[in-house]
DNA sequence: ATCAGTGCAAAAGCTTTGCAGCGGT
DNA sequence: ACCGCTGCAAAGCTTTTGCACTGAT
């Protein structure tokens, strides 16, 4: 039973389980988002008995703590979760193979000085999502 | 019955019926973006034959043709509406109240400028969300 | 009269939830 | 031992779809 998450999920409040742990160890070895459904099929591999449910509210419960992020893509409407490990928070989606490409430089500043203009609204986050084709779809 | 959008209708080669002079009727009215069911529910006060799939249907028909344009808001999951009057695509999204904001200034060449760096994507369009409280609730 | 549009009901798809039993500290 | 976590099954909610009837031209 991977326990190697124990203190980190201590230190947000968390009781260690074997699932949870898997599916943070899932979570580091992803390089790029991925649905609940992708997360439960390759935990089900490492254990068959582990439900869907489980994978929700593990990553509703990660979310809660900011241990990751969650993006609703719009194309899909499908809810995908990465680690919140700084940076990569936007991504340009090709319309055609549907790839996810990070953006590296996120224009966060400059989009919420633009809008910052309107006085009355007070940001706390943005959600950005790129449309395009990527460079072999092109 | 409100016949006003025959020729408008006819320009974009939709026939006009009833239903869709409606649904057109009730998005001139709207000065923000509505769900499919707030749709329903205002049209169906005017014609209560009148079937939610239907309303689906049309907003799916008149988004083909760009007559609408339809927004995925990633808090709620759902679909919201609006006449594409040029201008007017992003809000900000108050989390308390749930207001609705239109951002005038749409920082959209800023944001394609910083993101275009990134060689290869052929950038197609993109969705902006901000999130925060609006002046009422902060 | 023809063929698209509509109402109705059911299905689909992702996500959430109630409950009883299991498991971690 | 206690209380939260999990598996299972079912429900929820928005949106889509099949089908037969209706209605617009």
């Amino acid at each position: 039973m991977p326990k190697h998450y124990t203190d980190f999920l201590a230190k947000h409040g968390i009781k260690s389980t074997h699932q949870r742990n898997l599916v943070l160890d899932l979570l580091h070895q992803m390089n790029s988002p991925a649905s609940a459904e992708e997360i439960y099929q390759k935990a089900a591999l490492l254990q068959p008995t582990l439900n869907l449910s489980t994978i929700y509210r593990t990553l509703e419960l990660f979310s809660s703590k900011n241990i990751v992020t969650k993006t609703i893509l719009s194309e899909t409407k499908k809810a995908i979760y990465e680690l919140n490990t700084a940076g990569h928070k936007h991504y340009m989606v090709c319309v055609k193979c549907k790839a996810l490409l990070p953006l590296e430089n996120c224009p966060c500043a400059l989009i919420e000085e633009a809008v910052s203009s309107q006085g009355g609204f007070e940001i706390i986050g943005h959600k950005l999502e790129i449309m395009g084709y990527c460079s072999r779809c092109k």
